[in-house]
DNA sequence: ACCCATTTTGCATACGTATGAAAGGCATTG
DNA sequence: CAATGCCTTTCATACGTATGCAAAATGGGT
């Protein structure tokens, strides 16, 4: 019922020695005789005595503790990046933190302060942006921050993304090529880094085979907003004949406005594309043509960056961009056909 | 670069009182006066002071941490928790280490230990169960537990659940008023309560109107798994005409492989009904019946149940039983029709 | 102007651990 | 046997904050 608080010190006086030798036997790298070690662990034993991990971080100016700021986990990239980083830091001794920030992402800031009063070791940021005085000032604490699947101006903020730019264009040659000529786009939240670069490098492939976007709306990320921008798009009689999606989790939304309200045929008479690759795209109710993002490659690259700058003190930024893979499935149509549609 | 770590006593200094004043001027519940409290905001903000909750905890004993172990975010029940759960703890000043326990979960107990190891305030464990041995250890320590959509022998453990047995006896009722005689049932980890649960419930309602089950298959809460465990049921000649699956995400298998795999249509062929309510049962792709589990409420009683341990010590502990309602979607057939479909 | 009640302030200490410096132990060497 | 070196151990202190206690200051009432 009460606490029975065992400290280092109850330790020392059953096993007949210092609180530094117990202190010592549980800091690795430290050396103890054979003979005393035997006694400090049979006492710990008795007593289940384990380190104070705050109490060490006062000392130490470690706290093992990543922070981890997640803006929604709806869209399900997220909870399988929690919990491969989560993963990932737990074999390195270190644990996450999680802070959920609210879209509106305007408490970013507040929320990292709250974060930095944990003393943390580092920060991850897989939703939204901080300010960049705020970046600054983690600079300052000498909190080393990885941004993951998204960029920011600031040069000096490590990051870690796949190469968005390079898996729209990826996109937009496969739909040319399948012999789609009135593309659409339905866009993500506009703020966000990861939405501009797919969009880019969607424009570009569609330029380079002399094509533009045939249509555009705004999903914003979510599920509903996705559905209403999909019924938007093709409100009209001039529809396209492939969309591409910002991410999975919209594509899903598309694909059953068009399937479920419309009475389309998914792909013979629209195909979609998305960007993820999360795990409902290859469940067959969906089975989505997609990019896939290598999650476990992301997540060690990020791991990386923060031993390092952990370690070495946060020199220069890393900015690393992994390629993601084509993954082609049924919501495309075949190559074959390759004449004009309409 | 380096860490230019500001701490009470250079705000004292400036602000020119006592490391005292700063303390008590950051301390909820103290005082003091207009006119130091004015000067110590003043320095504060000057150098950007913020208090160091990891020294804070070293006095209070209170760490403002909350333990989460999950195992597998695969199922997009737990995600939802995770956010929920998190959010309504930062309403309350407090944050959630997230510990990913491997669905083998032999190492529940080492992750417990590594919690405790944070001095964390208090547990909860929305995933595999842990020993009794440690239960007691926690409840020595006066770090009090809340089990999260699973129940223990231990009474000592408090626990917020779904009424899954109400539930399970829910849906066999429906099942059974649609007219289905030939019922099947998908189980998930045969050590879990929730699957224990909602079997016992199931088979009860079965029972109540003469009928038995008419198959049953593993699916340990897996995807692949699930998909197995429906070719297996369906692969004679003698198929069920209705299957409750443990939970949403095996139950998103089982419509798949029904669907496309052996061309059966759902509700017409088979019904098909679920456990959780996840965010894709209402998607149309599956558009699934099921019972909801209202997480905001979970949540909320788990969040209060700590709260109150945490203050007032762990009294007895706190069993929380919340009824789910009954979801009908199109994964079932629409009443009318009654007699045999033999 | 004085006194008492109340609030505010500072001093000192404690929380549980890590770690540099000093002291002790032991064996090896000349 | 004394001297030297290395490995262990202890001592003392520091990390950044909260808080009981005593001292000081404030304010109100007569």
């Amino acid at each position: 019922m009460a606490n029975e608080k065992v400290t280092s010190n109850d330790v020392a006086r059953l096993a007949g020695v210092s609180q530094s030798a117990v202190s010592r036997y549980f800091t690795p790298g430290t050396s103890v005789s054979k003979k005393t070690a035997e006694k400090i662990r049979a006492a710990a034993e008795e007593l289940g005595y384990r380190p104070n991990v705050l109490a060490r971080s006062l000392i130490t100016g470690r706290s093992r503790i990543i922070g981890l700021v997640v803006a929604y986990l709806e869209n399900y990239f997220y909870p399988e990046v929690v919990e491969r980083l989560s993963k990932a830091l737990q074999d390195q001794g270190y644990h996450v933190l999680v802070f959920i920030s609210s879209i509106a992402s305007e408490n970013v800031d507040q929320i990292t302060q709250e974060i930095l009063d944990y003393q943390v070791d580092g920060i991850v940021l897989a939703s939204a942006n901080m300010s960049s005085e705020l970046a600054a000032r983690c600079h300052a604490s000498g909190v080393p921050i990885v941004l993951f699947n998204r960029l920011q101006d600031d040069e000096r903020l490590s990051a870690v993304t796949s190469d968005n730019r390079g898996g729209g264009r990826q996109l937009a040659e496969l739909l040319v090529s399948l012999g789609h000529r009135r593309c659409g786009y339905i866009a993500g939240f506009e703020g966000a880094s990861t939405q501009r670069d797919r969009e880019k490098g969607f424009r570009e492939g569609l330029e380079a085979a002399g094509l533009a976007l045939f249509a555009r709306e705004v999903g914003n990320f979510r599920y509903e907003e996705a559905q209403a921008a999909a019924r938007r798009m093709f409100a009209g009689s001039e529809r396209p004949d492939a969309v591409f999606v910002c991410n999975d989790h919209m594509a899903f939304a598309v694909m059953d406005v068009l399937r479920f309200e419309l009475g389309l045929r998914v792909p013979d008479d629209v195909s979609v594309v998305g960007f993820d690759d999360v795990p409902p795209a290859r469940w067959p109710a969906y089975d989505l043509t997609t990019i896939r993002q290598n999650v476990d490659h992301m997540v060690a690259e990020t791991v990386a960056t923060l031993m390092q700058s952990i370690k070495e003190g946060e020199g220069t930024a890393r900015r690393i961009t992994l390629d993601g893979a084509l993954v082609l499935r049924g919501s495309t149509r075949a190559k074959a056909q390759t004449g004009e549609t309409r």
